[in-house]
DNA sequence: TTGAAAGCGCTAACAA
DNA sequence: TTGTTAGCGCTTTCAA
């Protein structure tokens, strides 16, 4: 069998003509429905691989009324903190034979609205990862007829399907650490302004000023470079331990901080979020919080399945994270 | 207007019978079609508006005879240097009014072929992220009626529609610096074994012989993970630098001879490849190869912009790297 | 400027 | 077990 370049694309009905079925015969070889003989199925089989056929997945969707997409939204797509989400939630989808659809909003609060009813004409099942979108826009989405799950964000009074990470809580551990090492006084650095995950560590941090720890705030980023760049001011602070909204920017701190020869943990304790990877390596190795990004990716893809299922209503999901210590903080000189 | 819970989803049918108007000036409407009154057209965009009505992703797809979206496969979706690639092609796609499809291979070679015929269903168009499959495959995908773009691999004698970076040439770059400084004795910790990115830098290691290095050859992988746990055998080499496949397993050896209190690169030097960002921020930071992956993606959506137009074979066009002297390379003791 | 109607490629009743 | 055919929701002639 020899296949020329270009190939016109084969139809359902180019099959049957060549093999001598009808086009339900086809369709339902395709399909594996059982009741075909198994000459005639064998036959159609040959037919398409000769032919090299593949269905047409917009005339299968049509027909079905349903296209075996799921769509997923996130923020940012180079942010290394989405990419094991969307990871799990394809295998998940993989395996029950469904197709992923990603979409990158660019940190966009006010296109992400118009991002997801687009997505939604593509897909049977929608997942915001982490929408900074406003509440009317998520309310209005999950009325919508394409069952919507949203992680990590909760809008109070909004019955949104949700899976989300406890920040709160593992800030709270961070906190409680430091607290226990002695310190007293500690500086966050604070992540993007719109994203409920920033917000909920900043409700740790806050939290844990009921346990004796002042706590002052500095606007900063997400980004290695957001905190080498804020270093020298949260140095400024007087603060004995800096709470970095991610690895990344602690990262950053620490690169910073060495260059200005101000020793972790010796001289300031410093504390990362997420445990990516190379927060593990580096000197020292990042005080940090795990945060499952696998599981809620995998909670979500089967959240979601259930959803398209018909199940209405998932309980919400908290993921829980654990505390890492490892060499970035130490009791305060 | 209110939208109540789990509108059913409306038709064009839906909207002309509501702004009493035919289906074909609802569909005129929608594709800017100028030939509408414009009286009537601000009823049929009104009635959408009410409605929420959203045309069918698969209805359009199968009357237009075209999906509007791309298809990416990527071998890996958590490995970063992917990121960047399909920000950018995404980017390029939302500019032209596509969306992006994507699928990840896992690192298996054997199920890339499958993935990409399936993606070809969904697609106009695809690209293949520096495929890992055989060259019968790739050349079978090729004759395809999808136009097909493949990153980072060259197949002698197959006439593919490619764009690839130099990585050769990178490095070499990488070898003849370390040349200068006085080394003789090298070590490269190779990467994915059938990638065609680790190839050509291993013919990169073996051309710098040519001017009087010693090569030997470890293979290693491409975590932090894997640099990690290959050091001690690096360092067992007696070579006074170590080129590692790239940033990130660099930054593993880094911290395993942090470990065993070798110093760099006052005892051995060591350089990454890549030039992702937290390279800049190691101690010390990591002489490296910048890779200007968004360039590669920019460049990768527009030639496929390009083919799904009808322009019959694009040349192969190659991404030039630079490289980036710092601190993690010095003279040998 | 508008509308009727014929497909697009497939699935799924329904008949045979 | 097989085939005929009516949709699925949209675009696009072709007539009016």
């Amino acid at each position: 069998m020899t296949v020329s370049k270009r190939t016109k694309k084969a139809t359902i009905a180019d099959v049957a003509a060549a093999a001598g079925a009808s086009v339900a015969t086809v369709s339902r070889v395709l399909n594996g429905v059982r009741t075909v003989d198994p000459v005639l199925a064998d036959r159609v089989r040959a037919t398409i691989g000769e032919l090299g056929y593949r269905p047409s997945a917009a005339a299968q969707g049509l027909a079905r009324g349903r296209s075996g997409t799921l769509g997923v939204l996130v923020p940012d797509l180079a942010n290394p903190y989405f990419h094991e989400i969307i990871k799990s939630v394809s295998a998940v989808a993989r395996s029950s034979g469904a197709r992923v659809l990603v979409m990158d909003s660019d940190e966009n609060a006010a296109e992400e609205r118009e991002l997801a009813e687009e997505l939604m004409r593509y897909a049977d099942g929608l997942l915001l990862c982490s929408p900074r979108m406003e509440r009317a826009d998520l309310a209005a989405l999950a009325t919508r007829s394409v069952p919507m799950l949203v992680t990590n964000r909760q809008v109070p009074g909004l019955a949104l399907q949700s899976i989300t990470v406890d920040f709160f809580g593992g800030m709270m551990a961070l906190c409680g650490h430091l607290a226990q090492l002695g310190h007293h006084r500690v500086v966050y650095l604070s992540g993007p302004e719109h994203a409920w995950a920033n917000g909920e560590r900043l409700r740790g941090v806050s939290a844990a000023e009921a346990f004796g720890l002042s706590v002052s705030v500095l606007a900063c980023g997400y980004t290695t470079d957001d905190g080498y760049a804020v270093a020298p001011a949260a140095l400024e602070t007087g603060a004995t331990a800096v709470l970095a909204y991610n690895d990344f920017v602690a990262l950053g701190v620490l690169a910073r901080l060495g260059e200005l020869g101000v020793r972790v943990p010796e001289d300031i304790s410093l504390t990362g979020f997420d445990a990516v990877d190379v927060a593990r390596y580096s000197a020292p190795p990042l005080t940090t919080v795990a945060v499952p990004r696998d599981r809620l990716g995998r909670a979500a893809g089967e959240a979601l399945g259930r959803l398209m299922a018909g199940d209405e209503g998932t309980e919400p999901e908290t993921v829980p994270v654990e505390l890492r210590v490892r060499g970035s903080s130490g009791a305060p000189s």
